[in-house]
DNA sequence: CCATAATTAGTAGCATGCTACATTTCAGGA
DNA sequence: TCCTGAAATGTAGCATGCTACTAATTATGG
């Protein structure tokens, strides 16, 4: 018998990927956005990119893009913050902040998909496995996953 | 406390993904090629890209893609069928023969290297987690996992 | 045998993610 | 003050992955 723990991981990613792009294809967002919108709800002051990257562990660029293509549909607006000339300040537009309330809930609502027949005490073992699995494969993108975890 | 299987599952996908190219980077492989390229050593008889995508959980075009980088940098020959014109063979060429034996090695060690201080029940009961899932996000990209899975 | 359906692969276009390099702006020390 | 370095973002270029749509070939039913 064959491991082939990275072969599921990746299918997982997968699947959870496809139902979140299913389940917001009403809103006209892809998965990566949607979680990003959600984020960008769930926040009393307006972010900027870099909270971004560190809250999903992303790069730069990959912020970028779609903090742009957020922008082109009209969800946010990005505007430089004037305390900070090197920062960009992201604000939800009207559209953007109808997400607020269904935003959370269908983020939830997946994430609670995946362990629907989970019992508690599976789900507090399958979340070990992971944070275990992630730690012996080197930590994650990036090292400040400190307190932006908690927010995720 | 959140849910965040969802974003534990992107963090370790991504990290077994960043794992996998760095130990292949000598090789001149990305990840995606040298699973791809541990697989074709692993066949007795030239397989076609359809085998690739029913092995990977893939699409065509995303196979025919990858394929072609890898005969760019001269690893594989793909050749068409003569008894069946629709379908490509896949050849290894002498380059991608020398990877034969440090692939499969390469590959198993990175799988390990996820589980590595977890016990035996662990990892059974990690697997049945992930297979569990994956099944309850709708069993990934293809039906048609019967035979296919015992391969990877 | 021929028309239609199924199979296999190709191509276009897009989103996401990366690295590497450039740019702008701010902060701190000589 | 000025210069250097750090911090935030921009841009280019690439790989991977998808969904369409298209083309070629084979299989099948009438």
């Amino acid at each position: 018998m064959h491991l082939h723990f990275g072969h599921l991981v990746r299918i997982l990613h997968w699947c959870t990927d496809q139902s979140m792009t299913a389940t917001l294809e009403q809103q006209e967002l892809t998965a990566s956005q949607g979680h990003i919108m959600g984020y960008l709800s769930r926040q009393t002051e307006a972010p900027c990119p870099r909270d971004i990257e560190a809250a999903f562990h992303l790069t730069h660029p990959t912020v970028s893009g779609i903090l742009s293509r957020l922008e082109q549909k009209g969800f946010i607006q990005q505007r430089t913050d004037p305390n900070d000339r090197r920062c960009k300040r992201i604000y939800l537009s009207a559209k953007g902040l109808q997400c607020h309330d269904t935003m959370y809930r269908i983020i939830l609502e997946n994430e609670e998909r995946m362990v629907q027949d989970f019992t508690p005490e599976e789900k507090e073992l399958f979340l070990s496995f992971l944070h275990r699995a992630i730690a012996n494969m080197g930590g994650g993108p990036c090292q400040h996953q400190t307190q932006e975890e908690s927010q995720q």
